[in-house]
RNA sequence: GCCCUCGUAGCCCAACCGGCAGAGGCAGCCCACUUAAAAUGGGUCCAGUGCGGGUUCGAGUCCCGUCGGGGGCACCA
């Protein structure tokens, strides 16, 4: 907040001197602040909506043809930390892009929210003994005061936080309209897929009526309250269920799996996280898996953002394999099925073994109690009997974590079960081991073994000593040494029934799964990494669940015109945390103390009058305030729906075009024009949101499919970072720099002591931290929005350097006097024609600046515009008609001195929707240009040509220039390219 | 280990479908204004595109290999 002293005093010598009505940081100020209120005043960037509370029907830019646009940036989180100056990138280009488009006659909504329920607030308001609504929003109030000074053009009036009880209500609301669907995977949707979520009350019909049996044959009728519960649970898209969840001692709560990292560890404070049987709410976010990866398609968003998400969903198509193994039950002389999941089933006839987890439950009815004979030693590990070996190999598996597992993957482990399974294929015997390189948690938990065609297959049958046959014949250059993987003919691969030879791997695939359908031996199946979303938290500061329980233990939830459930005042908010490694805890929800709260009479509308529930004390992830924020943005005041019908369809629905590569016939999804934010949220935040959003389609409340058309990912602002020699950060604002005379590079010093430079993120504890107040104190917003829009390409990391930003200055600074008069402040332009190269020149700069706007270029837009300043600043007299324009132009990046000089040039509106200059194409061809003449792709001379000139006579010319003449000498000619008029190469023979 | 990205002047970045490597900015140097410095203005210097091959009349741009920075995934059957 604070500039170094130095700063201030170079401030008052300048204000000695300096001309009066030079455009300082003092005059950017107050020009600034005036026209952040007039906009406010006068609700400049108020859009229009066709329906709903804030029905404006009869506006303008409702029109036919007018066209609109809603643009959006990545939910702010209103920390305490404050903000520095890689914050307010995003924002600043959303800003910009929606300030040009407003010129263009397009209705535009552009406003902002804060996500602010969430662990970094609680746990900051239990640092500072707050309660977290007063620090959270104390921290909104110093981002508005922020976003308003940067100048901001949102509508204030649309913006509102996730913590409103008006809007939890609706989040609320939603939840209840999750819980109440089903997925019903035969339903045929408008769009001609099939599957989508219904409501439970035709599956409950379904159950009375027989149509569907319950999954364990008892009739509907004879079952329980609670038992009919548990049934609907298995088919709910938010359902409890007690399961292995992520438990996060560290953090007092239970994690979904998104919120682990790789390293097993909460991606929020980095704490150890471990597997525990929880009862806990879930998302049934898989019932959408193939959608959420076929949609994709269908959207403009990075391909890295896309291959994200699709390794996430990670879905494979295979097939299950039954095979069958002896049981060794007492009474049992049987086999038992074990099922197989396979990518390949068209190396079955390579499978050599076969694999389990550790923990597949299959295990302990196959085991025999005795080795069979003739047992390679290296299969037993030396335990007596099979079973001591299995149960021991499950001792040591279950202590070692996740990431033990996975630390070293070329040591395969493993021991034998001392079955053999019979591959169905051949009918030959194959043991059957446990190795924890199967995950219990992928597939069925079990491998079909084929180590001639899968990498870890062969490590562990070298390891202990198992067959490997080839079933692909690898290509001729492939090591002996390893398996193939790669595609090739088929071979060994037949039985009396059935051939795959010679067939290569996917027509082997298919015949395989057809000769396995008709014996009932097998199906193609599909599997996903993905798991269902693991949606309570044990905090306090989140939604709560709108679910009372009764005293049957049956969930209800609340009627809507109950909502919302608001989050009671409780005596101690803070989540009881515990050792971060004390596995063996468990969670305790800060709402269970509001005792008062809990505990509660109602009458829930369904005939049984006024009973006594207790409140579910479980609290929201806040992810759902984010999940579906950006409907509440069209229609906040609606008191009647999340959002008016209409309106979501004006704004969002499918539009006639798709998206640019979107697959040839598809259906466009719809979805928010444009948004921006960081590539963190690849899969959490944009996963859920969609699944949501695809919810609420399904449920017939939005015509859209998808919530984001297009996303970009912006850069982050990074900064350089200097160290001394025991390598600490020094701070970064007093490293002097000292150039090179010869050219080289710099070299710096902190304290006359040398240090060295590199590049990263911009950080207290990394001392290079620079705050945009800092810059607005010392050049004003308008070049702090200038600067960060010319730093490069917006999805691109760039290092900050503050004395590079008096670059952005000094071309304000010189548009300003090219206006008004430093001296008086007079208006010094002139009513005079330009001259045609000034005419030219801003032409192309207004055809340029517009594609760039478009295209999100603003760094080459700014450029351009700074070349016309320059050119204006060299004539004797500024035209008007060249200036106004480029006033016009500067507004997006520069919008209060823009204003300013827009209204000193004695225009009275508002510059915000006087429509975007248009360049005259007939300015925009040369008459003449020049050509370059080459020699063998060498530049060899140039000629001034008509710009129309024809091939032939453009040759011509090109070969009877002197120098041309010279090179060429008496040598033939072989050929001679022309591209008219700017290009002829002359190759000799 | 696999995948995705980015390497152009001392630095940040331009260069459309392969067609003159430079639009813009910072820094440096020189000059003007100034008693002086800062601020401001004017001028100027600076790279053959990380490296090695290939395709082409012509490659920063396309292809292959390689090195370096950044990121994602990682026993997923």
């Amino acid at each position: 907040m604070h500039a170094p002293a130095r700063q201030t005093s170079k401030d008052e010598l300048m204000s000695d001197d300096t001309p009066r009505h030079r455009y300082t940081a003092a005059v950017a100020d107050q020009i600034e602040q005036r026209w952040q209120d007039r906009w406010d005043t006068a609700g400049t960037f108020h859009s229009a909506n066709p329906a709903g509370p804030w029905a404006e029907p009869q506006d303008p830019r409702l029109q036919e043809g007018r066209g609109h646009l809603m643009v959006m940036d990545m939910f702010p989180y209103p920390s305490g930390a404050g903000l520095h100056v890689g914050h307010p990138l995003g924002f600043i280009a959303t800003d910009v892009y929606c300030r040009y488009q407003r010129t263009t006659g397009r209705n535009v909504l552009h406003t902002m929210g804060f996500d602010a329920f969430g662990l970094p607030a609680e746990q900051y308001a239990v640092q500072t003994g707050q309660h977290p609504r007063v620090t959270t929003e104390r921290n909104m109030e110093i981002y508005r005061a922020q976003l308003r000074r940067l100048g901001m053009g949102h509508e204030l009036r649309r913006s509102f936080a996730t913590i409103d009880p008006d809007y939890y209500r609706w989040t609320q609301w939603i939840f209840t309209q999750i819980y109440h669907s089903w997925y019903d995977p035969e339903t045929v949707r408008p769009d001609g897929g099939t599957g989508a979520a219904r409501p439970v009350s035709e599956l409950v019909a379904q159950f009375e009526t027989g149509g569907r049996e319950t999954h364990d044959g008892q009739p509907w009728a004879d079952k329980t309250a609670k038992e009919r519960a548990l049934e609907l649970d298995r088919h709910r898209l938010a359902y409890v269920s007690s399961a292995p969840v992520n438990w996060c001692p560290g953090l007092g709560t239970v994690l979904s799996n998104e919120e682990v990292t790789s390293e097993g560890k909460s991606e929020r404070g980095d704490f150890p996280v471990f597997k525990r049987n929880l009862s806990q709410w879930m998302m049934r976010i898989t019932a959408y898996a193939d959608r959420l990866v076929d949609d994709l398609d269908r959207l403009d968003w990075p391909e890295k953002v896309k291959l994200m998400q699709r390794n996430w969903i990670g879905r494979s198509t295979g097939a299950t394999v039954r095979f069958t193994v002896p049981s060794a039950s007492p009474g049992h002389d049987g086999g038992r099925p074990v099922e197989v999941f396979t990518t390949r089933p068209d190396t079955l006839f390579g499978a050599t073994f076969m694999v389990l987890a550790p923990e597949h439950p299959g295990l302990a009815e196959i085991v025999p109690d005795a080795w069979p004979e003739g047992t390679d030693p290296v299969w037993t590990h030396g335990a007596q009997s099979p079973r001591a070996a299995v149960t021991a190999y499950q001792q040591q598996a279950s202590t070692r974590s996740d990431l033990e597992r996975q630390a070293d993957t070329k040591a395969k482990s493993g021991v034998f079960t001392g079955a053999f399974a019979t591959n169905p294929v051949n009918g030959r015997p194959i043991p059957v081991f446990v190795a924890d390189y199967v995950l219990m948690g992928y597939g069925t938990g079990a491998i079909m073994a084929v180590p001639g065609q899968d990498q870890r297959d062969w490590d562990f049958a070298t390891a202990y000593h198992l067959p490997i046959v080839r079933t692909v014949q690898p290509t001729p250059d492939h090591p002996e040494d390893q398996a193939f993987t790669g595609e090739g003919p088929a071979v060994s691969s037949a039985n009396d029934e059935v051939s795959l030879d010679g067939l290569d791997v996917t027509e082997a695939k298919e015949r395989i799964i057809a000769w396995l359908s008709e014996r009932g031996l097998g199906e193609p199946t599909v599997t996903y990494r993905l798991r269902d979303w693991l949606f309570s938290r044990q905090r306090y500061w989140g939604e709560p669940f709108p679910v009372v329980w009764d005293d049957e233990g049956v969930a209800h939830t609340v009627p809507d015109h109950m909502l919302p459930v608001e989050l009671p005042e409780v005596p101690d908010y803070s989540p009881r945390t515990f050792d971060p490694q004390d596995a063996g805890s468990s969670p305790e929800a800060p709402l269970a103390r509001a005792e008062d709260w809990v505990t509660v009479e109602l009458d829930l509308g369904d005939g049984r009058g006024v009973r006594t529930y207790r409140r579910e004390t479980n609290t929201m992830p806040n992810w759902a305030g984010s999940c579906w924020y950006y409907l509440r943005y069209l229609d906040p005041a609606n008191d009647a729906a999340p959002v008016d019908p209409a309106v979501e369809e004006y704004w969002i629905g499918p539009r006639e075009q798709t998206v640019p590569g979107a697959p040839a016939g598809a259906q466009d999804p719809g979805g928010v024009d444009l948004y921006i934010g960081g590539v963190e949220h690849a899969v959490l935040h944009l996963l859920y949101s969609r699944f949501w959003h695809k919810v609420l389609h399904d449920l017939g409340h939005l015509s859209s499919e998808e919530p984001f058309r297009r996303l970009i990912n912006q850069g982050m602002v990074e900064a350089y970072v200097y160290r001394d020699e025991r390598g600490f950060p020094v701070p970064a604002a007093e490293v002097e720099e000292h150039t090179d005379p010869a050219g080289g590079p710099s070299t710096f010093t902190w304290r006359g002591d040398p240090v060295t430079q590199e590049q990263g993120k911009m950080g207290k504890s990394l001392k290079n931290v620079v705050t945009p107040d800092e810059m607005c104190e010392q050049y004003g917003a308008d070049t702090f929005r200038v600067y960060e829009m010319s730093m490069g390409p917006l999805e691109q990391y760039r290092p900050w350097e503050t004395r590079a930003v008096v670059g952005s200055h000094r071309f304000l600074q010189r548009l300003w006097r090219n206006v008004v008069d430093e001296e008086t402040g007079a208006v010094r332009v002139a009513d005079i024609p330009m001259d045609e190269a000034t005419a030219r020149a801003l032409h192309r700069t207004v055809d340029g600046v517009r594609t760039d706007y478009e295209a999100l270029r603003f760094n080459t837009a700014i450029a351009k515009m700074i070349e016309l300043n320059n050119h204006l600043t060299k004539l004797a007299e500024v035209p008007r008609a060249a200036v106004e324009p480029l006033v016009q132009m500067v507004a997006p990046v520069a919008p209060h001195l823009a204003e300013e000089l827009w209204s000193r040039l004695g225009h009275d509106a508002s510059l915000a929707y006087e429509p975007f200059p248009e360049a005259d194409p007939a300015l925009l061809v040369e008459d003449t240009v020049t050509a370059v003449i080459q020699v063998k792709g060498k530049v060899r001379d140039r000629i001034e040509v008509p710009a129309d000139i024809d091939e032939g006579e453009l040759r011509e010319r090109a070969l009877a220039t002197d120098r041309i003449r010279d090179i060429l000498g008496d040598g033939a000619v072989r050929t001679v390219i022309v591209r008219a008029p700017k290009l002829v190469n002359i190759v000799p023979v």
